[in-house]
Order: structure tokens, then sequence, then C-alpha cells
DNA sequence: ATTATCTATAGATCTATAGATAATGC
DNA sequence: ATTATCTATAGATCTATAGATAATGC
């Protein structure tokens, strides 16, 4: 197993599954094959498909108003399917939102592994985030699509950012505001500046992005040259998507 | 004119129409009995309940997936009186965020009207609007039920607020990211402080506001000890609602 | 034989309008 | 006489399900 390539899997879009015989962590929304039976397979496309069609809508910002046949329609599947795996528009909507979040999130703890400065671990994500615009469209659509409901999601950004604020408290690192109105403050930095790119990508560079990480950390009580400092360290690479 | 009051405008209810003979600007929305005929006043009292409707419908979170049935039974009136008013549930909506946001927007221009240091006018307004959940629950609700829509509407706190950060930029007085990314953090700060104040009063006082509009200050560029002073000192009085 | 998907449709909304009723103007 | 509001309803959705069809398991 492992290197024999399993039929009906195509090359090229293979994910790793394991490096140096530790597995990884397999996020529930990879889009490989997931273990089972055909049948189990098949079904997976189809609820991905519904998945996929519901975050594009976000993305468009029609979002909850669309109807359960324009969603089987941008997801190419029959209509009555729907009801084989969601019981309504909003479950899919939450579950769609969870798994894109956390996918992502989990993406982030990887590319912050390394780091042990809560401040930084915080900076470094927010810096990764604000650049989806250029590194992960799609997924930047969707969250200026999903506004400050990203953060009663309870999967993915919002609680590790949250996790963050607090234990960089916790450490002395941060004097900031209460934890729940700073995070919802920087909800709202990093919305803006998604969607300043989105209008207008000729305005925004990446060095915007690190202007907003380090205004974000004074904010949060970082000192004037520690937010400088933190805000323009060399970003971890990332692994593919 | 002026001091005789109009027969049908109720006594202790009168708005200040006029301050040593200069003509204030009358909100559209205020709820005194406007010029015209009966005619005309009876027809904006019906514009008005549907207004009212509308903010309380978004205030509950129900905002544009009420039905126009569930919005004139709110409004206590006949079905087909809504396109009387108003075309589609979208234009009512808008409308309706226009004037109340408008109305306090003029109420913070008041306020702020002695002050000349953008960053003091700034902070000034965000820490009233921080109190609103004190001062003016309806419209508090409001406000975190529109969420980050605030910011598409062209008229009352998003535009001031945008003015303000960019004026405080050409003063000198701020060194902020880019405005429309730095006034997107700031309504995201207004609107957690507003929501945690809504789902957990006890958690949040009014030192939690002025921590608020410190920390943002420190995020615009502003000094610690600037931020710190700024934030602290005695707020103007508010005129009736 | 089993399971998932698809098509078709009943029943429940929801919107927009027509026509009747009530209030006001003159 | 004019104007706004109200009630009733036609037509257009939209949801949820039943039953037929297609794919897979064994």
């Amino acid at each position: 197993m492992g290197r024999r390539r399993r039929s009906g899997q195509r090359a090229g879009y293979g994910v790793i599954r394991e490096v140096e015989g530790i597995p990884m962590a397999q996020p529930a929304s990879a889009n490989s094959a997931p273990a089972g039976t055909r049948l189990d397979r098949r079904k997976a496309r189809t609820r991905q498909a519904l998945i996929g069609a519901a975050i594009g809508l976000i993305a468009e910002g029609r979002g909850e108003r669309a109807s359960i046949q324009e969603i089987t329609e941008a997801a190419d599947i029959g209509f009555g399917s729907f009801y084989n795996h969601f019981d309504s528009k909003e479950q899919l909507f939450r579950t769609a939102s969870e798994e894109a979040l956390e996918r992502w999130g989990q993406m982030i703890d990887r590319a912050c592994a390394g780091l042990d400065d809560p401040a930084e671990v915080f900076a470094t994500s927010l810096r990764i985030s604000g650049r989806l615009g250029w590194t992960h469209p799609d997924l930047a659509g969707f969250i200026t699509g999903a506004g400050l409901d990203l953060l009663a999601v309870p999967r993915g950004l919002a609680p590790r950012a949250l996790r963050d604020i607090k234990s960089g408290q916790a450490a002395g690192r941060f004097a900031a505001p209460h934890p729940e109105v700073a995070l919802s403050a920087v909800a709202g930095g990093l919305l803006g500046l998604l969607r300043v790119h989105q209008d207008d990508p000729e305005v925004i560079d990446e060095t915007a992005v690190d202007q907003l990480a380090e205004a974000i950390l004074r904010m949060l009580g970082v000192s004037t040259q520690d937010a400088k400092r933190i805000a323009t360290r060399p970003l971890p690479q990332l692994e593919a998507w």
C-alpha cells in the first residue's frame, strides 16, 4: 500500500497520507477518496459536491438565501439527493463552514508548529490568513461571504485565535481588552483586508497584511517595537492545500 | 413659530428644532409628526411602523429572512400596505438601516461638536456608541443584528468613522493601516463589545468600553500614553433621543 | 439484494396585485 | 373626490417526500 495507486484515483492529485511512516492528520474534507466501499466513496463525492456548492454560494454572497434547488444545481446532483445528506440548508451551511475553516485551521496549526511565543503564533496565523486572497482565493471568498458569522463557528479560525489571545494574556504577552471583544476586532480587520483585496486588488499588497498584523498586536498591548519585529519575521512555508 | 406647538404634536415628545435661532438638522426618522396634511401624517406613521418592525426583526437576528407578512404583522398594518411604501424587503431594510444609523450619527455629531482633535472625535464617537447597550438597547440590538453589513450602509456610523480615520491620518495623528481595513477592525471591535454585553451583561462594564477605545487608538498608531489619556476623558452629555 | 441517486409532485409558503373599505380633503 | 389601508387571491416559488431508476455488493 502507500505507493500503489488505487484504480479510480487519478495521478497528480494524490494527498500525502504519511511521511516517514508517521500518519498525518487527515482532514475530514480532504478531496481524496475516503476508505470504505465504492458506494461509500460515491456517497462522499455527492456530499462534497454539496459542501463545495454551499461554499461557492456563500462566497457569492447568496449564502442562506439560495434555494435547495439552486444548491443541488450548483453541485450538479439531483434535487432529492440533498436529503440523503442533510436535513436542511442550515445544517449544510453549518457543516460546510466548519469543514472549510477547520481544514484551514489545521493547516495553520502545522505551519505554526515550531513557534512557542503566543504573540508570534497569533501574528503568524493572522499573516498567513491575511494572504488568503492571493494563496487561496476560493477560501478567501468564502470567508468574506461569511462575515462575522465566522465567530460563531465552533471550529476553524475563531477558536484558535481566541485560544492564542487568552494564552497570550496568561503569559503576560498581551494586555488586551476583553478577549472576545478583541477577537471580534481581529476578525473585523481580517475581513476588511480580504474584502479590500477582493474589490480592489491593486491597492493592497502583502505589506498591508503585515501592517495590519502589526497594528493588531499594538491593539493587544504589544509594544511598538515588538509589534514591528514580530510582524516582519519570515513566514513559515505552507504545505500543499 | 418655534415655540408654538402644533396641534397633533404631543407634549413631552417634542424634538429640538432650533437652538438660538440656528436650525438643527432634522433626521428624516424623527418620531415627531411631520409637516403636511393629516393624510401625510397617517402615511408617515405607517411607514415608520414598517421601519420600526424591520429594525426589530434585524435585532432579533431574523433580518432579511422574515417574510413580508411577518413584517406587516409586526408593524400591525395590513399586508398590502407594504407596497404603498416599499417595492421590496431589501428596499425596506436598506431604508431602515440608513435612517436608524444616520439619526445616531447626527446625535454623535452634535455630541462631538466641541472637539477638534480627530483622534478625540473618533474615540469619543466610539466610546459613546460602545455604551449603546446601556443607553439605547434597541439600537444596540439592531447594530449587532446587522453585523458588518453596517459598513455597507452609506450613511450613519461607517462614513463618519472613515472620515475621522482619514482626517486623523492627514493630521499626522494616526499612523494606521489601510483606512478601510482599520475601519473594519473598529467595527468588529464595536460589534464584539455590543454582543458580549448583550449575551452576558455582567462581564462588561463601561470601563471595558474605554479599554476598547484605548486599544483601538493604539492600533491606529496613537502612543500608549496618549491613547490612555484620550480614552479616559470625560464624555460630553448626550441630548435626548 | 441493497443502497444511493434521480424525477415528479403534493402541499406549504410567499410575493405581488386587484378590488373593497375606510379615512381625509375640499 | 381623493388617497391610504385593508382583505382576498392568483401565480410563483420552495420544501419535503414518494416512487422509479441506476449503481454497487456479495
